[in-house]
DNA sequence: GCGTGTGAACCAATTCACAGCA
DNA sequence: TGCTGTGAATTGGTTCACACGC
């Protein structure tokens, strides 16, 4: 298996996988096995050796992965490990939540600094971050050695921050706003779309209501995220 | 190709289909072409004919699909144009943020009310919402015909709150928090785990970094959303 | 020509079957 | 025996090639 390949789906699935390895650490469990973590999953469990295999650590036959273990080396793979360093722009509902959200500094992420253009709610305090104009954006990314930026502005402003952002130099968005941004080749979107949650539930709904009481249940499946 | 059988991917793309349509039509745009979509998904144009064959429409040679009707095909075929009904527990940030989106209306998506089990924030008014005590879910739930429960609960609570709404008949769960979550067949979980969102990130800037100034861009491709 | 629709071919992802090790 | 690791088989998703309609 060339590691270094990795397909979209594998890397869909390892942050799950860490995830399970981070309540089980905290439980204090020492070992885990592939069924185990393709239980919580809901895949096959040569599905998750194979997933293990790429990210290059190798279990114990008999006992299976060192939950510790692993999860380090996850967290290697994947870079979280590594700080990375965000800004985020628009200080309204939904930025004041992520600026406050503790998992991003779980997972490597650090935020520098929240920007937002209106006058009224710069110099503000959110969770501990001061709201700076953007004017003083490109200095921060500079300083700050900033590599993604995370969108959470209105629709109608997303494209134009968008374009700032990357003539600045950030190659990875995080894009919040339910918008689709056009970006030059090497830069990354994802695209966090409440719409598709909304649409897929709405989906599973109908097709459940269509076959009443059907059989299939799609206990606990995963809808990425 | 059989209507009824439809991939996990083809679900994903569908509400992006959705996004563009909507722009294009608020453009004025009447037609548009399979290439036009491919190309903001970064997708081959035949996948988007394929995809859009399992909706069960069917565009025109030559002018390609009418922009009002392929919108409204999907709409009909995810059901978003049925109006789904969800209940919102946990009113942190988070939780007001969503309230308050816009978006979820556009998709048909309804709330009908928001709890939160913190006497202090009971009776708080966020975005048209007066938070509701626990209790009173049981009585929220049978009167609305809820099908979806949305968690934007801390992490501790995550299972419990689960457990709650699955009893009350609930089969469609919206999970926003950091938590897995166990629930009987037939139940659908849709986790909204943003660490997947940090990890992939991560993982993109640290190949890039790797390979310095790597050709391929994977400009704009769509992780989900 | 310019677009859709679709079977065939191709390729990637998952599952099967079994080897190997403690 | 109980688990991982991995080539082989299978399934499923994407792309190709071309028929058809305007």
């Amino acid at each position: 298996m060339r590691s270094g390949t990795i397909s979209e789906q594998t890397l869909r699935r390892i942050p799950h996988y860490h995830q399970i390895l981070s309540d089980l650490e905290t439980k204090g469990e020492k070992y885990v096995s592939s069924k185990y973590l393709a239980g919580f999953l809901q895949i096959d469990d040569t599905q998750v050796r194979k997933d293990v295999s790429v990210i290059g650590y190798r279990g114990k036959p008999k006992s299976g992965y060192s939950v510790t273990e692993l999860r380090q080396a996850i967290g290697e793979y994947l870079g979280i490990n590594y700080e990375n360093t965000a800004i985020l722009i628009g200080a309204g509902k939904l930025g004041s939540a992520l600026a406050e959200y503790p998992g991003f500094a779980e997972y490597g992420l650090r935020i520098a600094a929240v920007f937002d253009n209106r006058p009224g709610r710069v110099g503000e305090l959110i969770s501990g971050f001061t709201i700076l104009p953007v004017e003083s954006m490109r200095r921060v990314v500079n300083s700050y050695d900033v590599g993604i930026a995370i969108l959470t502005v209105p629709k109608a402003a997303a494209q134009t921050v968008c374009d700032t952002v990357v003539s600045m130099g950030i190659r990875a968005i995080w894009n919040f706003a339910p918008a689709r941004l056009e970006v030059p080749e090497g830069v990354i979107v994802r695209n966090e779309n409440l719409a598709v949650g909304v649409a897929l539930l709405s989906h599973y709904l109908k097709t459940n209501k269509a076959d009443r009481m059907g059989r299939t249940g799609t206990a606990g499946k995963d809808g990425e995220g």
